[in-house]
DNA sequence: ATAGGGTTAG
């Protein structure tokens, strides 16, 4: 018994030497065993637990205590805080006080952390106030925590006399309802590895400039880190974090070098929150070197490192690089498989996307929201609506649909899929849809020729506050361009320039340039060009050569063609464009030279392929292609369909073939365009009387189009084709874009 | 005791 005390007296003076659950309850037993054990033994063990993080065996013993101590409302706040139950931390917290008790030092940090986690400001800055009452402002936890929450948490209120309350940040892992987000004023996009930065003028809020904004934000943090007597790697830590998260890149930058100076090394945590930027920069040699100090220093393997790096390489452009870090991680976690799964469809590695997907849920990690919105464009971009539609289950019942990335991803999936009253029915359903989502559904809408419905809503968001930005005045600039509203188009085009500060881009132009050539209006257009405020690229004057075509003027689009050339000679489309405008006009030898010099230049043309989705798996055909099971059933149902066509008076369209061959010989080749393959399929394999979607992936032609109308008449069947530019669909022997496209 | 990574529209 006398050893038992001596062991007891040992362990009770040195508590942080019990090291397991099962310790901490042999020692707690044995003081209840022993009698008249003082009142104050069970505060260490309580503390003891609380150390250990052991929440339900703190609460037995805090809970029976009539008048605990300040060690003990500590132990409890602290264990409350690191389980996550940040409103029980903070009720505790308000407890203390009411029973008169002053907080000392060590509960600060974990109190700041729960009101940064409950995102509330009001309550982290009078416990501030607190702080500064109790002269508690000088300790280095409280203001590393100080800052962190002040890093946060963005101010909702009056600033300078003026209101603004957008782009709250989310926190992770508090109530999966409150679903918050950050937006970014100026958007990036990367072409051929490059990056094109464009600004979208003045902020989305009366007054306040995006800097002064995230100024303001860091203003808190940077008055506390500029009084604290002494900082060490946390501090510096958490006002870079706070600069990077806010935006202000440079600063954190600066902060990194100042650090420094200060003789402190940098650290995995630093070095999680540089990546981020350099990601954001496009800055690959910048990001490699963060990866070879993290290689140095051993940071290589851990999991917000590996992200970061999978992130970066893949906003790079470096998709390769990107999943080779992926590969070496020695544990992925949800966001470790979520940044290679983004980077992949980012890149525009569709399947590979969905295959990290599948690969993903066999690792048995749960996906989580980020991990939908950012797989949904695959299946958008693949048209794989059954993966879709698996997708909107797995969200619905997952209780995600509420976020708005997820929603708006949902949303464009629809739409590119071809079921735009779906997309409209979750666009309608949407709490507060934000700039995104409306850019979403009003893109919709265009692509499937509803210009009348996309202009309307685009004028409903304005009404409703909602700022449009670059990419939202494409979309309508997009929707009246397939619908021929060139009045409209200038409208937008004006105001986008006069009441938003937007300085157009090439698909503005694009968008405007496209519309006064397909009416006829070239010497228009052409001036339009010419005057444009920046180089115009290939692709603008390619929509001119486009309306050359149509309204075959082959004199401008020699003129035009010579521009592309010059500017862009890789650039395939304008060869055929020209070539075909040469063949159309019996100018073959011509047609035929050009077709050398592509040749010449190791130009192929983009082989043709469209695809279809039958019970659940997806049937690609390309021109002439007779490598389907079913290509003889296929071809005696095109056979069959060509005699009804002409009964009905179908009469091939031969302009667009390019081959120097027999009208025999051309009619074929237009029998076996890729299209006409999948939507020949499509009929024989699904069921009378159901829509047959069908993805191609360049521009359908003339001919096609005329004979898909005729074989939706015959078959009684919709017919929906979503092509390269647009969806047309087809039902009665009618097209929805009413032959305009 | 306090600090870090990933997402939607063109």
């Amino acid at each position: 018994m006398g050893s038992t005390q001596t062991l007891l007296k040992s362990l009770l003076q040195n508590p942080s030497s019990i090291k397991s659950k099962s310790q901490a309850k042999q020692l707690h037993a044995q003081i209840i065993k022993s009698r008249g054990f003082p009142p104050s033994l069970m505060t260490t063990i309580l503390s003891i637990y609380s150390s250990l993080n052991l929440l339900r065996e703190s609460l037995l013993i805090f809970n029976i205590l009539p008048s605990p101590s300040i060690l003990s409302w500590k132990s409890i706040i602290r264990c409350y805080t690191s389980h996550g139950l940040f409103l029980q931390s903070l009720i505790s917290f308000v407890q203390m006080r009411a029973s008169g008790k002053y907080p000392d030092h060590h509960i600060f940090p974990s109190v700041l952390k729960s009101c940064t986690s409950l995102m509330d400001l009001k309550l982290g800055e009078s416990i501030h106030g607190c702080v500064i009452r109790l002269g508690l402002d000088f300790d280095l936890y409280t203001c590393n925590a100080l800052m962190n929450m002040y890093g946060k948490l963005q101010t909702i209120g009056e600033v300078g006399g003026m209101r603004f309350c957008d782009s709250q940040k989310r926190i992770v892992g508090v109530d999966p309802n409150v679903e918050l987000k950050q937006r970014s004023d100026v958007g990036s996009r990367r072409i051929d590895g490059k990056v094109l930065y464009h600004s979208c003028g003045k902020s989305n809020d009366i007054g306040m400039r995006k800097r002064d904004k995230e100024a303001f934000y860091m203003e808190n943090v940077r008055k506390v880190f500029d009084r604290m007597p002494k900082r060490d790697l946390v501090s510096w830590n958490t006002v870079i974090a706070g600069s990077a998260q806010n935006g202000m890149y440079e600063e954190a930058l600066m902060m990194v070098k100042e650090m420094g100076d200060a003789d402190l090394k940098p650290d995995s945590f630093t070095l999680s929150s540089v990546l981020p930027i350099f990601a954001e920069y496009v800055d690959v040699s910048k990001g490699k070197e963060i990866h070879g100090y993290a290689i140095r220093h051993g940071f290589d393997f851990d999991v917000f490192i590996g992200s970061s790096l999978i992130d970066m390489y893949a906003k790079c452009t470096r998709v390769d690089d990107s999943r080779r870090v992926f590969c070496l991680l020695p544990h992925r976690d949800a966001i470790s498989w979520n940044s290679v799964i983004a980077g992949c469809v980012q890149n525009g590695l569709f399947d590979e996307g969905l295959n990290f997907f599948r690969q993903m849920l066999m690792a048995k990690i749960k996906p989580r929201h980020v991990t939908f919105s950012s797989i949904m464009p695959a299946c958008a971009h693949l048209t794989t609506l059954h993966m879709g539609k698996q997708l909107h289950g797995y969200i619905i019942r997952s209780g995600f649909l509420d976020n708005v990335f997820i929603a708006s991803s949902l949303v464009d999936m629809y739409a590119k899929c071809g079921n735009i009253c779906i997309a409209r029915w979750i666009f309608d359903k949407m709490e507060s849809p934000d700039m995104v989502s409306w850019t979403a559904i009003i893109m919709g809408y265009a692509l499937h020729g509803h210009a009348h419905v996309a202009l309307s809503l685009f004028r409903k968001m304005e009404m409703e506050n909602v700022r449009p930005n670059y990419v939202a005045f494409v979309a309508v600039l997009t929707a009246c361009s397939h619908a021929g509203l060139i009045d409209e188009a200038w409208k937008f085009f004006n105001s986008m320039i006069k009441d938003y500060g937007i300085a157009p881009g090439l698909e503005h132009y694009a968008a405007v340039a496209d519309l006064l050539g397909r009416a006829g209006r070239l010497e228009e257009a052409y001036e339009f060009i010419s005057n444009m405020h920046i180089e115009p690229a290939g692709s603008v004057w390619s929509t001119l050569l486009a309306a050359c075509r149509v309204h075959k003027n082959i004199e401008l689009a020699e003129k035009v063609a010579k521009k592309i050339f010059k500017l862009d000679p890789e650039n395939m489309g304008s060869y055929i464009l020209l070539s075909n405008i040469y063949s159309a006009a019996g100018r073959w030898n011509e047609a035929a030279k050009l077709r050398v010099a592509m040749k010449g230049r190791g130009m192929r043309k983009k082989p043709a392929c469209s695809w279809i989705e039958v019970k659940n798996k997806v049937h690609a055909f390309m021109a002439g292609d007779n490598s389907h099971p079913y290509y003889d059933r296929i071809n005696e149902a095109l056979k069959v369909l060509l005699e009804q066509m002409e009964r009905e008076g179908y009469v091939p369209n031969t302009d667009d073939v390019l081959h120097d061959v027999e009208e025999e010989q051309k009619r074929y080749i237009l029998c076996i365009h890729s299209e006409r393959l999948a939507i020949a399929f499509g009929i024989i394999s699904t069921p009378a009387g159901t829509t047959i979607r069908v993805t191609k992936n360049l521009r359908v032609c003339v001919d096609c189009h005329t004979a898909t109308k005729f074989i939706s008449k015959i078959v009684g069947r919709e017919i929906v084709v979503r092509d390269v530019s647009r969806f047309h669909h087809f039902k009665d022997g009618k097209c929805s874009c009413g032959d305009y496209w």
